[in-house]
DNA sequence: TGTACATCAGTGAACGCGCGTTCACTGATGTAC
DNA sequence: TGTACATCAGTGAACGCGCGTTCACTGATGTAC
């Protein structure tokens, strides 16, 4: 067959990509090397010249999955410039945001993962915490909120999406998100 | 060998028992039939005297782990009183049940793997979704608690000690769960 | 600028371990007489 | 109340499938001359 360095990257890159979104959707455990690589356009003898083992790639993938629901929902916060912080809870208490874990916010798929994960695992989970953190706190509308205010939204929002997509009724995961939001926006 | 109908009962709680602790600890997919027959003092051989399958088993102690979690935290919750919500959230946020999730409230541990789940499991987890909100609005000191409140309550909870498990810095998690249980005490 | 050659991303098959499941067997339980 | 017998919870080994990993091989890439 024969491949350039750049075909090289981009493989790795997609492998990378599917891994991110698919640990989102079935949890880290589930996710098989050769599904994925298959879901990569590639098969699965050549996943060694990417990664040196599975749990490698799977400890690359959390982290890029942490980083990349975060950077998704930060955009999405700021794009309501004059009220950031309310973007961000629109944005996170979306049902678009609940139907679409695999691109969503890792800190709700990946939350019960981390926990039971290395520290690794558990380093990258916070950093992406405390950037919730500073961006709610910093990004509030009366640029005031405390950093317990922001704790608080933080929690809320994590909880509210991670139950939303558990319940079996419609209607109740309809009025989660939409009720929680108007708790957060109150004063 | 040869053993009892009241023996065989007990076994199979065991090991209802163990599993419903292992999956809150690893999730549903990692814990193996014959470890866990293992932890319940039998041997792998003499499961399918009680359940069908692996799938059997970890459905019905999905559901035993939520119903069990809840339990615990109402008990708790009614030890104090005359101000039970605010009981319910000091248990709900205590570092204790942080460190115990294989004994703590399932909402937390399952939550991402009932999103993943089959409709069964949904209901199960619905059903204590339901429960907390009744308990916490029925349950509010000035029992005035709007539903409203109790959703931004329990989802406050769920986020918060599920972060706090999956963050690596001991003091950040320990200042999640205290921070929170402030932020749920303010009128 | 062309030509010979080494590299190595990717393939597809095979290996081997782990784990869910099956099975022949044991012997106390509990029933039938 | 005692005795013979059927049941079946539990045992321990074996089966077989799935999945992570390895391997021999291919042929375009990209370097060396």
């Amino acid at each position: 067959v024969g491949y350039s360095q750049a075909a090289k990257a981009e493989s790795h890159d997609r492998i990378l990509q599917v891994t991110a979104r698919r640990i989102r959707e079935e949890g880290v455990t589930r996710p098989g090397v050769a599904d994925l690589m298959k879901e990569a356009d590639l098969t699965q003898g050549g996943f060694y010249k990417h990664f040196n083992s599975r749990d490698d790639l799977i400890a690359q993938a959390e982290v890029l999955a942490l980083t990349e629901g975060q950077a998704k929902m930060e955009s999405a916060a700021c794009r309501n410039k004059d009220a950031p912080r309310s973007g961000l809870i629109d944005a996170y208490l979306a049902a678009g945001h609940r139907d679409s874990p695999g691109t969503g916010c890792a800190l709700v798929t990946l939350g019960a993962d981390a926990g039971r994960g290395d520290q690794d695992f558990k380093q990258a989970y916070e950093k992406q915490v405390r950037s919730y953190l500073d961006l709610i706190a910093g990004l509030d509308d009366d640029s005031e909120a405390s950093r317990g205010e922001a704790m608080l939204t933080l929690s809320a929002l994590v909880g509210a999406v991670l139950m939303s997509r558990a319940v079996a009724d419609k209607d109740l995961s309809d009025e989660i998100l939409k009720t929680v939001k108007q708790q957060l926006k109150r004063p």
